[in-house]
This record gives C-alpha cells, structure tokens and sequence, in this order.
DNA sequence: AACGATTCCAACCGCCGCGGA
DNA sequence: TTCCGCGGCGGTTGGAATCGT
C-alpha cells in the first residue's frame, strides 16, 4: 500500500534537465509563478513529476542565485549555524541569501567537514576531537559569563581547565526556542544598539498587539536592516542572541 | 595516452508536518 | 477526529569532471 506516487512515473522523465526543458519551466513560472507544483508539469509541458520540478526551480534556474564559491565569511557563518542549528540546511539557507539548502548541504559534506575535521574539530559535535591521551578540550558557542564583550562572546570558547571540562563536556547544543526574558530583551536593544525583535515578531506577528521590539507595523519605526524580511531568531544578522535559547 | 581513484554536485527518494475535506 | 494530498526537508546516489599514477 503506502502513499500513492506524486506523479505518474511511468511518463515522466528523469535524469539531468535539458535546456529546453529548462526554458519551459521558467517561461512558466515567470508566466504564472511558482504555485501548484503537482499540477505545473503538465500545465507547462513537461514529462517531469512536480517535486523534479520544483528542485530544478528552487536549486538551479531562480533569478537570486548566487552562484561560484563560497566566500570565508559564508564559511563562518554556514559553521557558526550549523553548530547552533545541525543539519537544519533550510534554516541554514535562509540566513544565505542566494544559497540553497541543498547547495550548502553539499559544499558541507565535501569542504566544510573536512575543514574542521583538519582542524581537529568534530563537524557533528563541533566539540574538538578527543585524543585519550590528551586533556580533553571543548569548543562550544554558549554564552560564557566570563565572556562579557559582545564580540568576544560570538566566538567559540575553547575551554581546556579540568573544572570547565566537567561543565560542558556534556554540553547538548540541540536548541529550544523560547521567549526572551522581557527585561533582558529590553536591555539588549537599548545598550546594543542593533535591530532585535521581540518573540511576536520573530515569529512573523509583526501586527500583533504584544509587538515591544517596535519593529512590528503597529509601532512603524525605521529599521533599515530589517526592511527586507524579518529577522528570525536573530540569524539574519549572524548575531543569535544565546538569551532567546535555551541549551539543554 | 590510458586508466583508476577521488571529488563534486545535481537530482532522486522517502519521510514528515500541515491543512483541508 | 481521522484521512489524505501536497509541499518541504534531509539523506543518499549516480555520473560527470578532475586528479594522480
């Protein structure tokens, strides 16, 4: 039994896409916009099953591609997510603009892995990879009361002290939202001086009545980062605020 | 030049969550 | 409340391109 098919596989074609199946797709979706994938293969021609062509779409012929090779800021930040998010590659993406989750997934299993793992970190874990016979080392991305200065406190801190040790080492990064502490939030916006939102807004309740970060429409204050979309957990502008989560 | 090994990436597969009936 | 269809996601694969011998 199980799910039927989401396409008649027997007449659809598979495989690399021809130009000419490439210029259909997007004479159609610049013709009528991206909408029912299920139904576009036959409404635009094509001998292909709607999931082919909403890849083909998504991953290869959209007009904001960026394509060529990652740049070292692309680089920190893709690892920098990762170690906060894991292999939430569409969550990556979102913070990458013109990048795709698929594009970054490959560009993390052939370069970034092997990059750490060089380095002798654990791209799974991010932790340094233990040596038996070495003190144990951790790298981890939580906040760091000792670590006060704003730019300090993005970076990973490595901790080798046997105390810090038995602190983090077993330190879970998977990451539970939750709302930011009101006071705290407050504080942050006002010493900060960057364009935090409130929970309502990072949730895309920009018109809600609870809005407090002013970014909401309710309260129109200029936000000159934040004009194109908005900044969910924070991400957009690499800066997470470790407040907003909470690290089992 | 030929061949095998390795790398890279586009595309496929199957599962999951959401929303509508 | 349950079922079903759909879109989206992450893991995996196949084959082209590149490299090394």
């Amino acid at each position: 039994m199980g799910r039927s098919p989401c396409c008649e596989k027997a007449h659809t074609n598979k495989g690399a896409w021809t130009k000419e199946e490439d210029d259909r797709l997007i004479a159609y979706i610049k013709a009528h916009g991206e909408g029912c994938w299920r139904s576009l293969p036959r409404a635009a021609g094509l001998l292909r099953c709607g999931k082919s062509c909403r890849l083909r779409w998504i991953n290869y012929l959209r007009p904001d591609l960026k394509r060529g090779n990652f740049t070292e800021d692309e680089d920190e930040v893709i690892i920098k997510l990762h170690s906060l998010l894991g292999n939430r590659w569409s969550l990556i993406a979102g913070r990458l603009p013109g990048r795709t989750d698929n594009e970054i997934k490959n560009y993390w299993n052939t370069h970034i892995k092997r990059k750490l793992l060089s380095q002798g970190i654990d791209p799974t874990t991010h932790r340094a990879i233990v040596d038996p016979s070495s003190p144990a080392t951790t790298i981890s991305f939580a906040s760091n009361s000792a670590v006060e200065d704003q730019e300090d406190r993005k970076k990973p801190v490595i901790n080798s002290s046997p105390t810090e040790k038995q602190h983090l080492l077993d330190l879970n990064l998977d990451l539970k939202i939750s709302p930011p502490y009101p006071v705290a939030a407050g504080a942050a916006m006002k010493n900060e001086g960057r364009n935090s939102v409130c929970f309502s807004c990072s949730l895309g309740f920009e018109n809600s009545k609870d809005c407090r970060c002013g970014n909401g429409k309710n309260n129109i204050i200029a936000s000159s980062d934040n004009s194109k979309g908005f900044d969910f957990l924070g991400l957009k502008s690499c800066v997470l605020d470790c407040r907003t989560l909470e690290i089992k």
